[in-house]
DNA sequence: GCATCTCTCTACCAATTGGTAGAGGAGCTG
DNA sequence: CAGCTCCTCTACCAATTGGTAGAGAGATGC
């Protein structure tokens, strides 16, 4: 069965929000954009804030299947987190607007924050109680389990995604230089994770 | 001397711009935040788009002097770097609008991105030239010096501005927990980057 | 055959958008 | 005083915005 309408919308509308950002995506230029009316999204969804809303919940169930996959494979220490980094790049190659859209929901002050934190919460403490255990078994330096797993989401997020900076660095912005960024990332986790 | 009219339109834009984005922020709402009308704004700018560029070019200026500033006491290896991660904490809360601004300026696929990169590329080369520098001289642990460059930028600008991320963790978005975060983060950079 | 439900459409609408044209006041210069 | 520049304003405007009302087409159920 084709893919319907519903779903085509929510799609275009990952990629848009993802992309351009919320306030610069109309739903005039949604619509062109599938080649369907303004009038058939708002008959699906009530009203541009609520796709937004519908986007972000699709988008945070999506992100929380990809980490608890990833989770659930029993690694420990290093091995596990260079396992779910090597994710969040498959993912940035491969569906780059979904931690743009997280980009765009994480803004400060953003109102919909709520929305996508609620639900990412339960990967969140997984992972910080992963940490904590990781750190007790000394496969991990220890240190703020907290802490550590927001530096850990910046760096990894940061490189992941932050391709103007990369461009302004003049790193290539090739599948091959990706790697190679990967590669180092890694190496610069491990010199901070590593236990003495 | 009281402000100039243009310098008062420059700090808002800033403001707005850094906060909220610059497609949801619009001239009249601009105008209405400093007790003025819109035609005022397009006096001195001829368009909302070179209002962001000049918005982009102070806002370059002032990061170069910054960072021109702390590079500048000749500093080593982990000192200079923890310098530079207390001076962009201390930007993050006195100025947050600055580097909200490279977060929207620097969204994947801006156009203005080119604008604020060019004007901080010479920072940059610095950045990279110290990072290799001390890498010779046995300071830092040895790795590719830009991508090392990336792994900090992404950390350090994350720590500094996801906010959102924090309270979603249960950080508390506190000045105290602000120190706190900076300090872990200087603790996490050590680990990677102290030479073994 | 008829009614109902689901979906997409045309036709509008009021509000907001960025931008133009130009009036008019304040202050300086001759 | 006359003329000029600098600045801020009022008055508009066309285009775009998110959203409403409701027609019509196709399938489904009785």
């Amino acid at each position: 069965m084709a893919e319907s309408t519903r779903d085509r919308i929510l799609g275009a509308a990952l990629r848009a929000y993802g992309t351009d950002g919320f306030a610069a995506t109309s739903l005039d230029a949604l619509a062109d954009q599938l080649g369907i009316r303004k009038q058939t999204i708002l008959y699906y969804f009530p009203s541009k804030q609520a796709l937004f809303e519908a986007v972000i919940d699709t988008a945070a169930v999506d992100l929380a299947k990809v980490f608890e996959e990833e989770a659930s494979r029993g690694l420990t220490g290093l091995q596990q987190v260079e396992a779910i980094v090597r994710r969040v790049f498959r993912l940035a190659v491969a569906q780059p607007e979904l931690l743009g859209l997280i980009r765009e929901v994480t803004r400060p002050g953003s109102l919909s924050a709520d929305r996508l934190v609620t639900q990412v919460a339960p990967v969140l403490d997984r992972a910080r109680a992963f940490l904590q255990r990781e750190m007790d078994a000394g496969h991990l330096q220890r240190s703020d389990p907290e802490m550590l797993l927001l530096s850990l989401y910046s760096t990894v997020v940061g490189v992941a995604t932050e391709l103007e900076v990369q461009r302004a660095m003049g790193l290539p912005p090739t599948l091959r230089g990706t790697l190679a960024r990967r590669q180092e990332l890694i190496r610069f986790l491990r010199a901070a994770l590593e236990p003495s």
